[in-house]
DNA sequence: TTGCACACGTTATAGCATAACGCAATTGAT
DNA sequence: ATCAATTGCGTTATGCTATAACGTGTGCAA
């Protein structure tokens, strides 16, 4: 898919998540957009679903919370599953691609008919750094 | 990990999960045992978290839902990542285990040299019975 | 110009999860 | 035996996450 022009909240959005170190939640997100006039959840809300539609923005499903994509110029979609190692202690996440997955994980449903539309895989721990 | 004896509030989550043929959220599993004395989300809370600890159920966090573990014998912890299917229409979770995918995923994150320490791997999707 | 699609704003509400308090029973070391 | 630590339990209150339902305005195509 490629990502048509963003209204006002979908960039005001984004730019939040852009510039962030790490996931935000929405209420977090709506909090740092008051000052440009946010008030409530639903704008926030309405902007992520389109954010994660043109899959520029990924939500974190064990954690409840959104970051942008970290492949800017790819197709999210086209490039198959994407893993999350979200870190615990510093919130950082690493996203990663890996078709080997994709394709095991894939057969699998295959031989269950499985038709599959969505999915998450997401490792929760500690990244180097803040690995003692 | 060996289960140890259940608690009678453990006991009573734990069965209406096994009873249930879809996973069921907190407080779907309060409403059910509203009649043998639970009153408070808390009740519930408790005693999943205690059998999340003895691996004897799963949380599936795309869908704030938990099911019962579809390996009663087996030790969840020692057979590595585990993957659910999920189907969006009749609510039915097909488990799976599968070394393949924990060794990839495992040589990335030691690559990154992330430590890892809880995983979710969930597929959302239709299930052979309902893809129409 | 009418109808439609879409983004937006607002209020209210639903659904998921935990904090903080206190009590009772159990265990195990001294 | 007794004291301290641990664990489970019950209750009230609260906080966080997400959506329903209503109405407005704008742009565009038939």
């Amino acid at each position: 898919m490629t990502t048509p022009m963003l209204t006002k909240n979908q960039s005001l959005v984004f730019d939040v998540l852009t510039k962030a170190e790490a996931p935000l939640s929405a209420y977090t997100i709506l909090d740092k957009l008051r000052d440009q006039g946010f008030r409530a959840p639903l704008q926030v809300y309405r902007a992520l679903d389109k954010l994660l539609e043109y899959g520029v923005v990924h939500r974190l499903e064990s954690i409840n919370s959104f970051v942008a994509c970290a492949h800017p110029n790819e197709d999210c979609h086209s490039h198959g599953l994407v893993a999350f190692a979200i870190c615990e202690s510093c919130g950082q996440v690493i996203e990663f691609h890996d078709h080997e997955v994709d394709h095991r994980l894939m057969d699998w449903l295959k031989s269950q008919k499985f038709k599959a539309e969505k999915s998450t895989i997401e490792i929760r721990g500690h990244c180097a750094n803040c690995a003692a």
